[in-house]
DNA sequence: GGCATAATGTGAACACCAGTCACATCAGGT
DNA sequence: ACCTGATGTGACTGGTGTTCACATTATGCC
C-alpha cells in the first residue's frame, strides 16, 4: 500500500513519525480541565466541543467517547465550579480564628457569606456555570458542597448560642438566599458594570446575621 | 424575460401570486414576539434567528435589518421579560387591599416578594432571560421596573411606620437579594426538579420583613 | 505467549447556525 | 417622475453538535 497523502490511514503513520500515541491516556480529565479554562475566560456560551478537542489535540468525535453530549460536559464543569466555590468558602472560614467561640462562630458565618459573594464577583463565569440551569443533572453529590459548609457554620452558631435553635431548620436557606441573591444581582446584566457593590454587600450580610438572631 | 424557475427574481413573482407583500410591515415587533414565545418554551439557548425568520415568514438575513446581532435580540427579550415581571408584581400588589395602612403596606410588600418568586417558578425561562448576563446592555430603562415597584413598597412601609426610616437606603437591596436569591436557587439545576419549595419561600419572605423592622 | 473483545480515537458527512454581501423591491420626499 | 433610503432576498463563508463506519490499542482470558 503506497504512502498516498489521500490515504485514509495517513494520520496513523504520521502519528508514528511524531511519537504521538494514538490513545491520549487521560482524555476525559484533559477535556474537563480545558473546559474549565474556557468557561473561566468566556463563560458557558463560549464552550465548544470542537475547540476543546483542538486544544487537547484530538479529533472532535473523540470527545463523544467520554461525554454523551455537550450538555453532559457542561454539567461536569458546573459541578467542578460548585466544588471550587465550596473550597473557597472553607478557606475563608478557616481564616477566622479566636477563642471566643460565640463571636468566632458569627465572624466565620459572615466570612463565608462574604467569600461567597466575592467568588461571584471575581469569577462570574464560574459562578454562572455553578448554578446554570441544565437539562442533565449531576450524577454524584458535590464534594465539598457549599450547602454543607453553610449548614455546619449555622450549627456552630447555634452551639455557641449566637442563633436560637428554633431557627435551625430555616436558617440555612435564608442565609443562602441572601448571599446568592446579592451575588447574582451584582454579576447580572442589570448591575452597572464596573460599579462597586461593597456597601450593598455589607448591608445584606449584616441583615442576615440580624435576621437569624 | 422568461418565467424561468432558476431566475433570481422568481421569488418576487411568486410573492405577487401569493399576494404576500415584499415588505412585512412590522417585522421587528413580530420577531421580538416570536422570540418571546421561543424563549418561554425553550430558554435563551433555544433561540435561533433563522428559526425566528422561518416562523415569521421572512428570509434569515432580513432579521439583520432590525438587530445588529442575535445578542441584541436577546437583550430585547431580556428587557421584555423584566417588564413582564414588574407588571406581575404590580398586579400582586394591587390585589392586597385594606384600611389599616401599616398592615396593608407590609402585606403588599410580602405579596410582591411572593409574586417575584412565583414568577420565577412559573416561568423559569423568562426569569432566566430577564437577568441573563449579556454582552450588550439595555438602551432604554425598563417600564415598569421591578426595582421601582420594590422601592415604592418599602417607602410605603416607612410612611406607615412599619419600617424605620433609617433602613431606607439599604432595605431595597436586602429585600431584593432575598427574593432574587431564593428564586434563582429554586429554578437552578441544584434544586431537585419537581420538589416544592413553599416552606423555604415562606421562611425567606418572613425573614425579610423581620430583618427590616 | 496468543487472541478475542472492549475501549478509545479517526475522518467524513449531515444538519444547523450566525453573519456578510451584492442585489431586489418598495415607500416617501423633492 | 425620479431619486434615495429602508427593507427584504438568496448565495456564501466559516463555525457548530452529532453520528457513522472504520482504525488502533489496551485488557483480560486461554
Amino acid at each position: 500500500m503506497p504512502n498516498d497523502v489521500n490515504d485514509v490511514n495517513m494520520y496513523g503513520r504520521l502519528v508514528d513519525m511524531l511519537d504521538k500515541p494514538y490513545h491520549h491516556g487521560s482524555l476525559e480529565e484533559a477535556l474537563v480541565g480545558a473546559a474549565m479554562n474556557v468557561v473561566e475566560d468566556m463563560g458557558i456560551a463560549g464552550l465548544s466541543l470542537r475547540d476543546l478537542a483542538r486544544t487537547v489535540g484530538v479529533s472532535p468525535s473523540a470527545t463523544y467517547r467520554h461525554f454523551p453530549s455537550r450538555e453532559h460536559l457542561v454539567m461536569r464543569v458546573s459541578q467542578r465550579s460548585r466544588e471550587a466555590l465550596a473550597r473557597t468558602l472553607l478557606v475563608a472560614r478557616d481564616g477566622i480564628v479566636g477563642n471566643n467561640t460565640k463571636r468566632r462562630s458569627v465572624e466565620r458565618f459572615e466570612a463565608i457569606g462574604r467569600a461567597y459573594v466575592q467568588f461571584a464577583v471575581d469569577q462570574p463565569t464560574l459562578f454562572e456555570a455553578a448554578f446554570a440551569r441544565c437539562e442533565v443533572g449531576p450524577t454524584t453529590p458535590d464534594d465539598p458542597s457549599a450547602w454543607s459548609v453553610l449548614v455546619d457554620s449555622i450549627e456552630q452558631m447555634i452551639s455557641a448560642g449566637a442563633v436560637p435553635p428554633s431557627r435551625r431548620k430555616e436558617a440555612p436557606m435564608i442565609a443562602w438566599s441572601g448571599v446568592h441573591g446579592i451575588s447574582t444581582i451584582v454579576t447580572s446584566s442589570i448591575w452597572p458594570a464596573g460599579v462597586s457593590a461593597d456597601e450593598e454587600i455589607n448591608a445584606v450580610i449584616a441583615s442576615l446575621t440580624r435576621s437569624l438572631r
